[in-house]
DNA sequence: GTTGAGCGTT
């Protein structure tokens, strides 16, 4: 899905793809075209989402379609305040600007699938010497910004209401917060104690192709 | 409604 409505990404021989980062999470592309297509000719602009919630997730993508535009974009356009936020543009692993980097790793030539192509001995011999170019990204994690998921909430949920420890129930304090709780009883209103509500939806029979 | 290192889709 790009701005432009076309059917798919445009292709991405001819441009140069920058990352967008520190962008506001209610930043669209349609914000930073403008800012963008000033400092060049921008190709595309899309800001991966959240598959869940669709929410943004932080950071775009724009394509150029010329090297030094881009460049100048990055020089231009990195640390601007945006919806006071800066943001930071940099070249994104992708496209022609990486056309020798893929999955983090780079290819000096191009696989050419010859008559062995069941030989797949990992020859690191000649690549040992791009290790220095590989950096410290196996540590990097996809963490997001919600990685505060606590579903451990109902963990314990004993009641003792019932029980009646008749050597216990001399204490004054037992004495009270089961008074409370009689008050709770009494005080609640009786529309909220609805306990289940019956809906056709939930009745679906047709429907049995769970999109993932 | 919040958060803040990073690398992407029809």
């Amino acid at each position: 899905m790009s701005r432009f409505g076309r059917s798919g990404p445009p292709p991405i021989r001819d441009t140069y793809s920058l990352l967008v980062l520190n962008i506001t999470f209610r930043t669209t592309a349609d914000d930073l075209f403008p800012l963008f297509d000033k400092y060049g000719e921008v190709v595309d602009i899309y800001i991966p989402r959240d598959r869940r919630t669709g929410d943004s997730r932080g950071f775009a993508f724009v394509r150029y379609k010329y090297e030094d535009e881009a460049q100048k974009a990055v020089d231009r356009l990195d640390g601007r305040l945006v919806d006071g936020r800066e943001m930071m543009v940099q070249f994104a692993k992708y496209g022609p600007n990486a056309e020798r980097i893929q999955k983090g790793r780079i290819m000096e030539t191009v696989p050419k699938p010859r008559g062995r192509s069941r030989s797949r001995s990992p020859r690191r011999g000649y690549l040992s010497k791009y290790r220095d170019d590989h950096r410290g990204r196996d540590s990097r994690r996809r963490s997001r910004s919600r990685s505060g998921d606590r579903y451990g909430r109902d963990r314990y949920r004993e009641r003792d209401h019932h029980r009646r420890s008749r050597s216990r129930s001399t204490s004054p304090d037992d004495y009270k917060r089961r008074g409370r709780d009689s008050f709770l009883a009494a005080h609640r209103s009786p529309s909220r104690s609805r306990s289940r509500s019956y809906s056709p939806d939930d009745d679906r029979k047709g429907g049995r192709d769970s999109l993932s």
